[in-house]
DNA sequence: CCTCGGTGATTTTTT
DNA sequence: ATCACCGAGG
């Protein structure tokens, strides 16, 4: 390891720093994973710290595994003992051994969102709660705000709201019931070692000792529970070094705080910054016009990243009318740049702002015979299928888990429908037990008459039958085994629709596990079960994205962070797409989407396409779109304006729509282009600004008072969507519709 | 108990 | 446009 060949002074710099706490800011492409892995190397080689006091945090389990290997390959061997994880997968490692401490059973299992939402609904129909007066969402929501903030959720509940009560009451019997079911949603990972530490000393000093290094990747992303976390294990001895971009902060929506970043020379006393400014990646045209669009936003800590490498080609920019057109003329892109320039498809990324975007181009594409990924969409183990085995693996680690049992209990069906289920809950409410406790205490009891009973009692064998076999050996893969046999599941799936593509993923989860098996070191057992589940639970898609196949990937921005490609493709450069509709309820929404924008044009290394629809279906209904504020904040000289249509004249009397925060004299500076226009009857000159924002009260004439949600048009086409109290949403001519302006 | 069709609501990003 | 939920009929 030769660090000043393979370093630059900053970097040097970042590995050998000794002592305090260490914050490197490190722009995109400069090399932060490159410094962090180096300066574990350096840790472990020239400074003798043992590998098992050095942990490791990163923003996603794919993130983990790269370390992980780049550690190893450093270190030149296989089992470092070095913890490397995402927050989640440490907390879930830290609890599995202590969580008995805070009145929890060993056995554990980790809610997703969907099981979360399952809950919720549950509590709401037990509680008679209309789901359309409270909605599942705004708890689930409420809950995961309080527990990235390390707060209690009743904490945050509306006192002043009609629904507060309700809300109240929803809450803690959510609690309840992931009590009783021995569950913990992402949130309650962080939030219950946080409170490990905070009530077990012992705990808390045997992880300080332990880990005498901390290292934190995308340090922007984290949450203040996180934040908290980290001050609970760095230990004043110890070495905390955290890495992070403010300008890529994209998290937000999900509880992260910048402001760990920005304030964290505060948190931490007599930390030691250094900056990486010096861009590995990028061409020097796209880093100004990166660069440019970063400048829009303030509070920024601000950079001035460089870059040796080549002046390069200019950016590209389209629009055309349709995002069909749009697909089309990327797909043809593309086919000129592999069959032209040799470009190998794999080194090309094609990004939009959400999922949904997604379909022209896949479309496209396979129309044209291109051959792509979608990174992200439609994760393995949400499929029906896979979540039904998984909830059979994960009830017979813990009976307890009812969303589990819920899911299974009629699957494949078996005659336990919901009349059966509810009386069955019902029943467990009353005992005050777990749903599994309630059924086995009910047949017990025998209770239960006839039909019902006997079905149960055969579903009753059916678990101690798999029970028995899970004793023997506990290996994930012939449990799963046991269970797609014993169940008859196979069977069960073969009438279905799509039950050829099923019956595959039942066979690719078997796989999946035997993978997981042949990794684990120790002799199959209800440990190896749990590690396979919290495993399972933890990773996404974007963790198994593996770049070997020859493929085009599409994925959303965020799905982009921390990847690169030589050519990219950043679509749907919409206002109201970019920056999100909904972004623009607030300044920092709306700036993070500026920030999505430079993430997004960052990870493009030679060659960065932007483009636009003029129209785009929204709810199904066509609409016209502005080009993204984004746009204008590029430097005019490093764009080329490409027009599907090749005309194009100059308009003279056009307004700037929506803010404004470029310089102004770039070619994309106009509100609306040339295609916008409508054919006929041409726009009035004057009067074609907007007369209403988003988020403004109204008064309509019948319908009372809204909010306008969303503004089309300007003038006498200019159109509003209202959401009025009375729960209707309308679209209205504003020119015509019986409306004011209300306070 | 299942399937179908209508209804209404709902749209960002995901550990 | 798509999805979840509900009630009616098989």
């Amino acid at each position: 390891m030769d660090l000043d060949r393979e370093l630059n002074p900053q970097q040097t710099e970042a590995v050998l720093h000794e002592g305090g706490p260490l914050l490197v800011l490190a722009g995109a492409g400069s090399g932060k994973t490159r410094a962090l892995t180096y300066r574990i190397a350096h840790l472990v080689l020239h400074r003798g710290i043992a590998p098992w006091n050095i942990l490791a945090i990163t923003f996603t389990n794919k993130a983990a595994e790269e370390m992980r290997l780049r550690v190893r390959r450093l270190l030149g061997t296989e089992k470092t003992g070095i913890w490397v994880g995402t927050f989640h997968a440490t907390c879930a490692r830290i609890l599995r051994q202590h969580i008995e401490r805070l009145g929890y059973r060993k056995n554990f299992v980790i809610y997703d969102t969907a099981d979360q939402l399952r809950v919720i609904k549950s509590s709401l129909k037990r509680l008679r709660v209309d789901a359309k007066q409270v909605r599942p969402v705004a708890i689930q929501n409420l809950l995961d705000k309080a527990k990235n903030q390390g707060i209690d959720p009743a904490l945050l509940v509306p006192q002043q709201s009609p629904t507060g009560r309700i809300i109240e009451e929803v809450v803690a019997d959510y609690k309840r019931r992931l009590e009783e079911a021995n569950a913990l949603d992402f949130g309650d990972l962080i939030v219950l070692a946080l409170r490990l530490f905070e009530t077990c000393p012992d705990v808390r000093a045997s992880y300080r000792e332990k880990f005498h290094s901390i290292l934190v990747d995308e340090y922007q992303d984290t949450n203040r529970a996180q934040h908290l976390l980290l001050q609970q294990i760095a230990s004043e001895g110890g070495e905390l070094c955290v890495v992070g971009d403010d300008d890529q902060s994209i998290y937000r929506w999900r509880g992260a705080d910048v402001n760990n970043l920005l304030a964290f020379e505060k948190d931490f006393p007599g930390t030691r910054v250094i900056a990486l400014e010096e861009n590995y990646r990028s061409t020097q045209t796209i880093l100004r016009a990166a660069d440019a669009v970063a400048r829009g936003n303030p509070n920024r800590r601000g950079k001035r990243l460089w870059t040796r490498n080549e002046v390069g080609d200019r950016l590209v920019y389209e629009e055309t009318m349709t995002p069909d057109e749009e697909a089309t003329s990327i797909a043809r892109e593309i086919q000129r740049l592999a069959t032209e320039l040799d470009i190998p498809y794999r080194s090309i990324g094609v990004f939009f702002r959400t999922n949904a975007q997604s379909r022209p181009f896949e479309e496209r594409f396979l129309l044209l015979r291109i051959p792509h990924a979608v990174i992200g969409t439609m994760r393995f183990y949400e499929r029906a299928e896979v979540k039904d085995l998984l909830a059979y693996l994960r009830f017979l680690y813990n009976p307890d888990d009812s969303v589990s049992l819920l899911r299974i209990l009629n699957q494949p069906l078996r005659g336990i429908g919901p009349t059966t289920q509810a009386t069955l809950q019902a029943y467990a409410d009353e005992q005050a037990t777990s749903l599994w406790g309630g059924i086995e205490h009910a047949l017990e009891k025998g209770i239960l008459s006839g039909a019902s009973r006997g079905r149960l009692e055969r579903f009753q064998g059916l678990i101690r039958i798999l029970n028995q076999g899970f004793e023997n050996h506990g290996s994930p893969e012939i449990l799963l085994k046991t269970v797609v046999a014993q169940t008859g599941y196979k069977t069960f799936l073969e009438g279905k629709e799509d039950g050829e593509r099923r019956l595959e993923n039942v066979e690719e989860f078997v796989h999946t596990a035997s993978l997981f098996q042949a990794m684990e070191e120790e002799a199959p057992g209800r440990e190896t079960l749990g590690a396979f589940l919290q495993r399972i639970a933890l990773v996404s898609d974007i963790d198994q994205y593996e770049d070997r196949a020859n493929c085009v990937s599409l994925m959303t921005l965020h799905c982009a962070k921390g990847l690169e490609f030589p050519v990219v493709f950043l679509t749907g450069m919409e206002d109201g797409i970019l920056p999100h509709q909904r972004s623009y309820t607030s300044p920092e929404a709306l700036a993070e989407e500026r920030r999505l924008c430079y993430v997004g044009m960052t990870r493009a290394k030679k060659k960065l396409y932007m483009s636009r629809a003029c129209y785009r279906s929204i709810y199904g209904e066509r609409q016209q779109t502005d080009p993204s504020p984004f746009l204008a904040s590029i430097p005019p000289d490093v764009i080329d304006f490409r027009d599907a249509e090749d005309e194009f004249d100059e308009i003279d009397d056009a307004d700037p729509i929506g803010i404004d925060a470029g310089n102004g004299d770039s070619v994309l500076d106009y509100g609306e282009s040339q295609l916008d226009r409508p054919p006929l009857p041409p726009m009035p000159s004057s009067g074609r600004k907007q007369t209403y924002r988003i988020g403004e009260r109204v008064e309509h004439e019948t319908l009372g008072i809204g909010t306008v949600r969303n503004v089309e048009g300007t003038g006498y086409k200019e159109k509003i969507t209202v959401q009025f109290k009375v729960g209707k949403i309308r679209k209205l001519m504003v020119q015509v519709s019986p409306l004011k302006k209300s306070s």
